[in-house]
DNA sequence: CTTGACCTTCCCCCTGGGGCAAGGTTCCAC
DNA sequence: GTGGAACCTTGCCCCAGGGGGAAGGTCAAG
């Protein structure tokens, strides 16, 4: 006749987990000597492994305590299944470590993969990281509010990024975020930027404008989405008429 | 801006789980807009994909707090002990799966495998499996009681069934279980078993005598642990003058 | 203007036990 | 035979990592 501690010894558990047990009907109470010990036998060692080997192959308690007095053919059925699991349980894990594996380097774990492949390029053009940061957080908006359309922008501006003229745009557009508000190159650039949209809605196939939703969402949630330089590049794209109106004041 | 019902699915996660991501100070809790609704930015989006990541991958929510913003060093470090440890946890769901499998098939589940071992050449024997069963349990007893003697005691036991009179003696004592107790058959029995008692004490090397604690343990704890005929048995054994009195009060 | 889908806080529930308290036992050594 | 250590008993609260649902406020569409 076996304590609890030596019966817990046996099956490696502790006598918490053995009381556990009875308290949800996984294993009978046993009697008890005239000082209310719990006394067992043999049998409750087998039936206790038999719970843990279950319960460590992650069947929950309340499962198990059907499965203890299943007919063989079920409890085949049964383990079965948990095998299924397990294994896949074991898929998981390895498609965690991948995605572990990817953690130390960038940004390829928080966005979708065009994405990630859409922020590579952009860094392989010399962009900032703070630009690119902003991007991805672009897109991340953007795939939340509107996944399918994101899916075709995202697919449009990576066509986009075949032409010469608008990846020079966007690295310039880029290194204008620092420049000082009155920076003499700014309205070069504005002129250039204004050009190439000319030419875009003039080709064939008119797509949807989409820049300035994108600009102003990543602008308005994102912390460091603007600088001077930038705003005043907006002020003189959207009409050059009140341009000297802001010449005087551009610190505003 | 976000709702906490967008972030949630952005990271496939529930509102609740961002709640409580706020509550435990992972997540920061953002700025409310007029009527207390939570507004989110892109970013807390990345930050809940990377909680969500050490998560899935079996980091404890308070560690995971501590990584998130961790000096890169810092964070690869953790990043490869945590891939150690689900490399751990796989090999371990795989040891689960090869338990899992034996759960079908008879008792090496639940005991050493030299016990097991020794179950199967009894099976092989012929033994009958209420035998076994009785057997199984005796050990599991003793490797509970005094794990070490119990190795030493089994290395004797297999040992000694290599003498065919012993197995021979196994045999007809297991079906003996099921004769009625005045069966002519068992003062010869008897008979056999005392010669071969006497037989093993005068022997050079003398093991210690075992089989008595071992025969009260399993009867006294097990249920079905003995028989009339057993009994009997037992009582021809410890003594042939009694003989004739047992004789005619076999049933007591 | 209603209806359904959101959001808010609050509180209790689950699993699989762990920790600790307050008290009774048993065993072993001295 | 008498400590003291090591057991045992019940009872209660605690943990992670949320889930469920109540009770109420809000928002957008038809």
């Amino acid at each position: 006749m076996l304590t609890i501690g030596q019966l817990a010894d046996y099956a490696g558990v502790t006598t918490k987990a053995v009381r556990h047990y009875h308290e949800r009907g996984l294993l009978a109470e046993p009697e008890r000597d005239a000082s209310g010990y719990r006394r067992y036998t043999a049998g409750d060692a087998v039936e206790l492994v038999k719970i843990r080997t279950l319960a460590d192959a992650g069947v929950p308690l309340a499962r198990v305590r059907g499965l203890l007095d299943a007919e063989p053919d079920v409890l085949a059925t049964a383990i079965a299944e948990i095998d299924r699991d397990i294994a896949d349980r074991v898929a998981k894990l390895r498609r965690t470590r991948e995605r572990l594996a990817q953690l130390r380097g960038g940004d390829r774990l928080f966005v979708s993969p065009g994405v990630a492949d859409h922020l590579d390029e952009l860094r392989e053009l010399g962009m900032s990281e703070r630009h690119i940061r902003l991007e991805r957080d672009g897109w991340i908006l953007m795939r939340t509010a509107a996944p399918a359309e994101a899916e075709a922008w995202l697919a449009e501006k990576r066509e986009l990024m075949g032409d010469p003229e608008f990846r020079a745009l966007c690295v310039d557009f880029d290194a204008a975020f620092d420049w000082p508000a009155d920076d003499p190159r700014l309205p070069g650039l504005a002129a250039r930027l204004r050009a190439w949209h000319a030419g875009r809605e003039a080709a064939p196939e008119s797509p949807p404008v989409r820049d300035p939703g994108i600009a102003r969402l990543a602008e308005v949630s994102l912390p460091g989405g603007s600088s001077p330089a930038w705003d005043r590049l907006a002020r003189l794209m959207s009409g050059p008429e009140r341009l000297a109106d802001n010449e005087r004041a551009p610190l505003t």
